[in-house]
DNA sequence: CGGTATTTTGAGTATCGTCAAGGCCAGTGG
DNA sequence: CCACTGGCCTTGACGATACTCAAAATACCG
């Protein structure tokens, strides 16, 4: 059941990593020899994309969908310490067992590369190899700025936090984002009890949290996994996020940005 | 005073890099190659090591001291999302600006390597290339364990887990490890103000959490930064530490693993 | 020995975790 | 079409924990 192997092989070569930017610069023949090793598979939510502890041998690029990294704890509970959607990579090159199992949080494509010949083709291609470097320096970005919001002291401004990172990260993926009448309508891609996972609380103090930025006029629920921005420059000051500079969203969305400070 | 320009440059060319296991296995002309742009700086506790911000035009790896990793709040204030030790590396290659900080957490040494001449020789030899891939894969997972350990709900979970941390990741560094009458001696490198900010936390509650595992005889305080481990089973339990089979310790300080589960 | 920084302790308040119950929605089967 | 079920989100009450402000104690340094 964990076991994805439907993933439909497609006849002819689709290209299937040319779309995002770290990938849209590799040379025409590295980009071939990807597209043709690259193996689609498809899984429903909760199934298990890769175990921690196991042997990983492939590689990942999510094309739909978001993943969930998790950690599993001593006492069998399991950890989220990131997501992962469009166009994010994991698995792990050149060495051991992995140390975070990734599980569909949604509904997911993900594009597979085997890892021996994916390693091979990393030898031959430096663009490649830098280019996965870079998204691991990024990678790494994101988990301390993670940190920052998980050593926010309330779940308030950790849930602040979160949805900044939303509206940052996730804004060029899927349809998370759209106008909305008076702002910016997120939709959180993840069930309360995954989202508690992330920020390190429960579930009720998630819904607590959510309905009091509500009725401070930050934020509009439309629906419980619907979120309307109505004041970013609030939201984030409530994050005490760092990075106001990172805000950098798509001109489409420019709208709510007008009076930011500095 | 920011300005660590006293960095001594060495006369001679003193072998800095093959102390480390990372850069052992590299290939005789490379660490030669290494060891000869190599140059050693000092710091002072406070220094500023690299701002965020501001391209970085060197490479670092901590040869004696900590350094911390932080970031600016919008709010001016800094929060600490890592340390770095003996033989951690940092700088960003290939790329713009950093995302964090590095001060100096204690007086320290680091060699340093100018960015032009590291990144050519990075080209040059693969075998570097892949120690740097590996070392950021490691780093990228101890983001995770932070991540981890910052999601406990309680601080007395969050000091247990730091001090786990303290005793396997810097279990080989500088004299931060001994063995004491009843258990195992860590030294805090730290400051409580610097622990509040990694922790997400204050300095108040840092007391009461040390002076609580105390009460519960879990740990013995020494001095405000020297803290006996008296039972690690319970430490992990306080922890909820995942990893418990990462508690490699070196084998001098086997004698408190006694009796562990699983 | 005195002055400063750091750590600790105390008291009051706010927040959060926990337990318990209720509401909403989709899917199922009568 | 409707009752039933299970999952998910929400609400309420209560105890535990942590943050805040304030002050004392200790350690550190000249």
């Amino acid at each position: 059941m964990t076991d994805a192997k439907d993933g439909k092989k497609t006849g002819e070569v689709v290209p299937c990593l040319a779309d995002w930017p770290q990938f849209a610069r590799l040379p025409a023949d590295t980009l071939e020899a990807l597209d043709e090793m690259c193996r689609h598979r498809e899984y429903r939510a909760g199934q298990i994309v890769s175990d921690a502890g196991e042997d990983q041998n492939f590689i990942g690029v999510v094309r739909r969908g978001v993943l969930r990294m998790q950690k599993t704890l001593y006492d069998g509970r399991a950890h989220i310490v990131g997501l992962l959607v469009e166009g994010d990579m994991f698995g792990r090159v050149f060495d051991g067992p992995a140390q975070v199992a990734v599980e569909a949080a949604t509904d997911a494509m993900i594009c597979s590369f085997r890892r021996g010949p994916f390693q091979e083709l990393l030898m031959r291609s430096p663009e490649l190899d830098r280019a996965l470097l870079l998204n691991m320096l990024s990678e790494l970005d994101r988990a301390r700025d993670w940190m920052v919001i998980l050593a926010n002291p309330t779940v308030r401004g950790r849930v602040a936090g979160f949805l900044l990172v939303l509206c940052t990260r996730f804004a060029e993926v899927d349809h998370l984002l759209q106008n909305g009448p008076d702002g910016l309508v997120v939709k959180i891609p993840i069930s309360r009890v995954d989202l508690a996972s992330l920020l390190g609380t429960r579930t009720e103090s998630l819904s607590r949290a959510f309905h009091a930025l509500a009725d401070s006029g930050v934020i509009a629920l439309r629906q419980p996994d619907l979120v309307e921005i109505l004041d970013l420059n609030v939201l984030s000051a409530e994050a005490r996020e760092d990075d106001v500079a990172g805000l950098s969203l798509p001109a489409e969305f420019g709208s709510i940005l007008g009076r930011r400070r500095r």
